[in-house]
DNA sequence: TTTATATTGATAAAAAAATATCAATACCGG
DNA sequence: CCGGTATTGATATTTTTTTATCAATATAAA
């Protein structure tokens, strides 16, 4: 089936990180970055970031580094994130409100530029700049011809009707924050951000500490 | 060096997400549960969930499935979240709110209890039900004899000296939601949540959908 | 210049994770 | 009771990811 699916995946995962600290760098004037600085930062071995840096087709300078700023323009080319994606947010609840008022995303290419909800109480709302428009209201607001990728902050009752309402209005990316797995059809992708997941492996790092100091 | 390396993680972080499900199955009364039920859920292979499940030590029936509040058990106990966690919380601008409002922590065991702050604007405020306290005030209120897990909603600038003084309180925990990489001494945990690398993974997920519209 | 150190790139090896196969077991419908 | 289907558990295999090794290249200091 069309499943997307993505390899390299850890990956791409650390390809912010590289490129937030870059962008540090660069601001403090380093013309060439070493993998061995972004590793100590990322408290990774050295060989891992150049392995890392390997698939944005950037090649280094042996016995000398990276070029900062080219560095930095192969990984957001690599990630698509030199031309800014449109986006609408659903679920203006407290952790829809956090997102819009991230002002970071900006740097990844993410532009916000409009608020569903469903509660009468937050419609017509002002949230960081944006009014909360109905939910309702979706099929007039999105065009299909250029949907926005769409951020997912509702409850977890509600995510996978709202997803099925966000891709019959044309949308084919979700980033859901929604404690639920969606189910879509082919040709759209979502992906999901689990923060339990962050606390699960928080928990078992812990239970190893614990371990480690009854032993000693 | 004693840096802790958590292996299975990948196995680790669909946990949470199994527990949610199973819960759910649970109260609509399925006394069995199948690898194949969660699979589906999950949009993953039966064997992958069979596999995850391994680790928790639960064993099913063949023919059957799992006892599904037996596995609830299990995944719990794996991940140490039968008894709660006491927590902290610093910085409690947006994203600090948001994670302080959002309930379903305590599913996973996560009680916080306290919240700090930089801001004197914030500093007396009412959140979701806790006073916000002085920053400064942390080395009275943080018991090291029992120190809380410490959840970081600080902005990047601030993430490293924040850290130090939770460290110095006691902390050995850290979850981590500032966008920075943290140096921690041996003995200390630390969870980072990169929500900028999820958005990477969506854009590379998004450039594969158009290839493969391009070729269509 | 020479030597010590730091770096990349290419290749290889090891470790971890995902996937496949299949026998044994249970259920369900006739 | 019997045959078809679904399930786990054990083992093996494949794929992916991480890590190691080393030659070639550059820099800086003696």
């Amino acid at each position: 089936m069309g499943k997307i699916k993505v390899s390299k995946a850890p990956t791409i995962r650390r390809m912010p990180t590289y490129l937030h600290k870059l962008m540090e760098l660069s601001a403090e004037g380093a013309p060439f970055v070493s993998t061995t600085v972004l590793a100590n930062y990322m408290n990774l071995e050295p060989i891992v970031v150049r392995k890392d840096l390997e698939i944005t087709g950037i090649t280094g300078q042996p016995g000398v580094g990276y070029k900062t700023p080219e560095l930095i323009a192969a990984i957001r080319n690599f990630l698509g994130w030199n031309n800014p994606f449109q986006a609408c947010l659903v679920g203006a609840g407290s952790l829809g409100s956090a997102i819009l008022g991230y002002e970071g995303f900006e740097e990844y290419g993410l532009h916000i530029s409009m608020a569903f909800d469903a509660d009468p109480a937050k419609i017509g709302k002002t949230i960081h700049g944006l009014v909360v428009q109905d939910i309702a209201d979706m099929p007039r607001m999105i065009n299909p011809a250029s949907p926005p990728i769409a951020v997912i902050c509702v409850p977890y009752a509600a995510a996978q009707q709202v997803a099925d309402q966000l891709i019959k209005c044309g949308v084919k990316a979700i980033w859901n924050f929604a404690n639920a797995s969606l189910q879509v059809p082919d040709g759209v992708v979502v992906q999901r951000e689990v923060i339990a997941g962050g606390f699960a492996l928080l928990s078992v790092k812990i239970a190893q500490l614990d371990s480690i100091r009854v032993k000693f």
